[in-house]
DNA sequence: GTCTATACGATGATAGAC
DNA sequence: GTCTATCATCGTATAGAC
């Protein structure tokens, strides 16, 4: 037989490209072959060929396929698109407020997003490295826009008065490590819920930020 | 010839160490090949078995050497072999400051141990796949071992009221990962010196414990 | 669209000369 | 301790049948 009774073009696709996902999380990028790839779907290696054009274009592919939806969902979260007419939040009402909201659903969204992305996030920053320099360039320029979100919520709390964030890059490097962190270590039946795990990063960023002094000492 | 003149076995192998730590941290471990190390360091590649039993204890070698020194310059810091004798940090007399104290030691040391040995950083947490599962308990333990080390900073802080860590695990992790993530990025040729970035983020680990209530909102 | 078969180089590791 | 030579295996990618 030449193709497998209910196979399937777009459906052998969208495997390929699942199965690739959880093997290069797992081993890396440069350890997993075609032929690992082709075995978890159940199809021969030279079949891959028809559907992708090279290892290489695949992990870009995955890379930028995981950029793109994270931009995405940043620009569709419910606070982006419905405005919130709350007085409480309205910048004109209270700016430090408003820069207060901002930063806490940076957080909210930022974990919420990449939990149950852990495979996606894992290879995102892990490799880089084995991206050909055209594409590592077109990721970081991904990055760097995402990177900017945040920034920009530092940038104008800190002009406000609202946050203390005497260099703003560098925190928003630090929470973003920070943040992404959790992604190392949480599983979904630890000890704690994601909502609790929330609630905790929410609280030690808006501290990290907070405009109050911090005992100073040592 | 069978030997070049002025070759000598030690130097030999810590040549490769160094080439092999150089090269696994650029292009990963699984996208080295021995006679990429071989080359490096100008010899053959069948010369390198006589300095290493397999690329797997190589990385394994490399790693735990790693976690060996970072815990022996912790034990050896200056504050740990030779006790404040100032009034001012005795424990006895002011238990806040003195974790405060304690607090921004750990991060002084855990920035300036990382920064200049991004090779060994980048490898000791990423390569963590590429153990085989023995090798992998053996890292797993010294790394825990380690981070013990600024959760007990916290919980004795969180219970003398110093600090405000309602869950020390997730701070331990969360504060690591954002110090860590320094060697990404820093470069010493760059916008900062070492000296601002340890500031910088000193700062923003005490804030982010610190026993004020951050404004809440969002 | 999937199969079988294969081209062709690179890989980790070893053997034996010197 | 380093060399040369080599083994068996696996790597990515392609060609052509159905």
């Amino acid at each position: 037989m030449a193709r497998r009774t209910g196979s399937n073009g777009a459906q052998t696709a969208d495997a390929l490209r699942r199965a690739a996902l959880a093997l290069f999380a797992r081993h890396g990028y440069a350890a997993v072959s075609m032929r690992m790839i082709a075995a978890e779907v159940g199809v021969q290696p030279g079949a891959l060929y028809h559907h992708m054009g090279s290892k290489q274009d695949l992990l870009r592919d995955l890379m930028v396929a995981h950029m793109h939806e994270l931009l995405a969902a940043w620009a569709d979260r419910p606070e982006a698109t419905d405005p919130a007419t709350d007085p409480a939040t309205d910048p004109a009402a209270d700016p430090a407020a408003d820069s207060v909201a901002a930063l806490s659903g940076f957080v909210r969204f930022h974990i919420r997003h990449h939990m149950g992305r852990e495979d996606a996030v894992f290879i995102s920053y892990m490799e880089l490295r084995n991206l050909e320099p055209a594409n590592f360039a077109t990721l970081e320029a991904l990055r760097s826009r995402y990177e900017a979100n945040l920034r920009a919520i530092l940038e104008l709390g800190a002009a406000r008065g609202a946050f203390h964030a005497p260099d703003a890059p560098v925190a928003t490097r630090a929470i973003i490590s920070m943040l992404t962190g959790v992604t190392h270590w949480f599983r979904g039946d630890g000890r704690l819920s994601a909502a609790q795990i929330e609630a905790l990063y929410t609280d030690m960023t808006l501290r990290a930020v907070a405009p109050h002094a911090p005992i100073q000492g040592g």
